[in-house]
RNA sequence: GGCGGCGUGGCCGAGUGGUUUAGGCAAGGGCCUGCAAAGCCCUGUACAGCGGUUCGAUUCCGCUCGCCGCCUCCA
């Protein structure tokens, strides 16, 4: 059984479903004013390679993730753009959602917008005034969290202690540093809500409660995202929804961070690298390889060696692939290889350990290389096939066998560089191979002859 | 200041109380080759430092040093 570290817990726990057959996850999406970076792309692997397997080992899972299209982020850049915010929220969205399908990242099967939601929330923040953990403040209404007892568990840290590590001026009608705004007035500003206190909007810690609940019920599997939103996000969810009553998340799950040269990535730093510059260049597989290369609660180096040294670990893992392929083996007939299939579930088992998975599918390929090598392809196939599969529930699609089909320009090089090695013309063989190199193609010279491999294209 | 985490071979990055290697990339040697490429084989005496527990620790405990994260928006 599927083995997760446990936020809330601090340790491993054993993963069961709250319903057999069935997992409700609820992972925390971006907010929309800006275009996503790798850590963005990190998240949303790490929970997408989550799902897959789950939905591999045969549960049906229901997948939600939020757009947050409401926060003042948002506002900033719609005046600074002289534009509406419903139309910043829109044009980032449509931009995350290109990137996320160019990294091959399922589509949630729930995508709420914290927009369609103010009714809700509104109703919220009423009961949880009614409830008497909510007050007044000068610039919106607050939610005083002293009233939950447990608060700090995500955090791992007593709320006095949280208290004591206050560092930021705060404001004085304040009950507690750590008290968070449910509801800000709009003060003057143009964007906002009816409410009953008034015309505002939202905080973006009660929207995350509101649609967890209302698509995923007050009790679902697992609450995930990067690490960073631990504290306070999900424990202001956490706190929210124990004075509801509502049993809420069952698991908490958080993943690294991706690191530039040992710091944090991230917009504040002004260090990051967006997704879509990586992808320019880069074939997506090679992040989601380098990616699941490295365990998702470890911090993870991302510069272009690493991103480059992926790209060549994923060449070779096509090439193999290819060169099955080429044998004319019938891969439909092909054999999974069961014990390949429990190793991976069991690497997987083990806290999404997805490094282990791809060292054994390595060595995998490794040995279908040495199958070939000694003529034993059926065998080949079978391991092939495995390989595929279990790179697929990573969410890592071979290239596919190519057919060899070149234009009658490289056949007409291919032809007058085979009769150029007849004549042991070696210039002028070397010369056309790099004209056939030049037009997308690599020859390679082997005891049978001339070889040709295409050189994968970048998508647009 | 409070809390937590990390320090592994050239780089990235797993893991474990003890005969045998994570894996990837790079490097060196070999097979093959006109060269190259691909593939295969071999090689590198890794676990921050200092103590402790133990028959035995990189792997558990303590301390020291170094680095990082959260405590503010953050994936």
């Amino acid at each position: 059984m599927l083995r997760l570290f446990d936020t809330a817990i601090g340790d491993l726990v054993e993963i069961t479903p709250m319903t057999s057959g069935q997992f409700s996850m609820y992972v925390c999406g971006p907010t929309v004013y800006d275009v996503a970076h790798l850590g963005h792309g990190r998240y949303a692997l790490v929970f997408d390679v989550l799902r897959r397997y789950l939905e591999w080992r045969g549960l049906k899972v229901r997948h939600v993730s939020n757009i947050t299209d409401v926060d003042d982020k948002i506002l900033e850049r719609a005046e600074a753009e002289n534009c509406s915010p419903a139309e910043v929220a829109l044009e980032f969205e449509e931009k995350w959602f290109l990137t996320m399908d160019k990294l091959g990242v399922l589509r949630p099967h729930h995508i709420p917008h914290a927009t369609e939601y103010i009714r809700q929330m509104i109703s919220l923040i009423e009961s949880l005034i009614k409830a008497d953990v909510a007050y007044v403040g000068e610039d919106g209404i607050y939610f005083d969290t002293s009233k939950v007892s447990d608060y700090g568990l995500l955090a791992r840290q007593s709320l006095d202690s949280l208290k004591a590590g206050a560092r930021i001026a705060e404001k004085e009608f304040k009950r507690s540093p750590t008290d968070f705004v449910l509801w800000k007035f709009s003060e003057g500003s143009s964007w906002g809500w009816e409410s009953p206190w008034g015309d505002g909007r939202p905080g973006w810690h009660t929207e995350c409660v509101v649609m967890s609940v209302d698509l995923l019920g007050e009790e679902f599997d697992l609450h995930g995202g990067g690490l960073d939103l631990s504290f306070p996000h999900h424990e202001n969810e956490r706190a929210q929804a124990a004075v509801m009553h509502y049993k809420f998340s069952r698991h908490w799950v958080h993943n690294g961070f991706v690191m530039v040269g040992s710091e944090k990535m991230s917009k504040s730093l002004s260090n990051f690298t967006t997704l879509d510059e990586l992808l320019h260049s880069t074939d997506p597989r090679a992040y989601r390889l380098l990616v699941v290369q490295s365990h998702y609660r470890s911090p993870l180096e991302v510069n272009p060696q690493t991103v480059s040294e992926a790209s060549r670990a994923l060449a070779r893992l096509d090439a193999t692939q290819q060169r099955v392929g080429e044998t004319g083996a019938n891969l439909d007939e092909a054999e999974l290889d069961q014990t390949e299939l429990a190793a991976f579930a069991d690497a997987m088992d083990n806290d999404l350990d997805t490094p282990a998975a791809t060292a054994r599918l390595f060595e995998l390929r490794s040995r279908i290389n040495q199958l070939l090598d000694d003529g034993r392809v059926a065998e080949a196939a079978n391991s092939c096939v495995t390989m595929a599969h279990l790179l697929e529930v990573l969410g890592l699609d071979l290239k596919g066998i190519w057919n060899g089909e070149i234009t009658a320009e490289v056949q007409g090089l291919l032809d007058e560089r085979a009769e150029a090695r007849r004549e042991k013309n070696y210039a002028l063989s070397d010369r056309i191979r790099q004209e056939i190199s030049a037009l997308g193609y690599a020859v390679e010279d082997t005891s049978i002859g001339q070889k040709i491999k295409k050189i994968f294209e970048m998508p647009e």
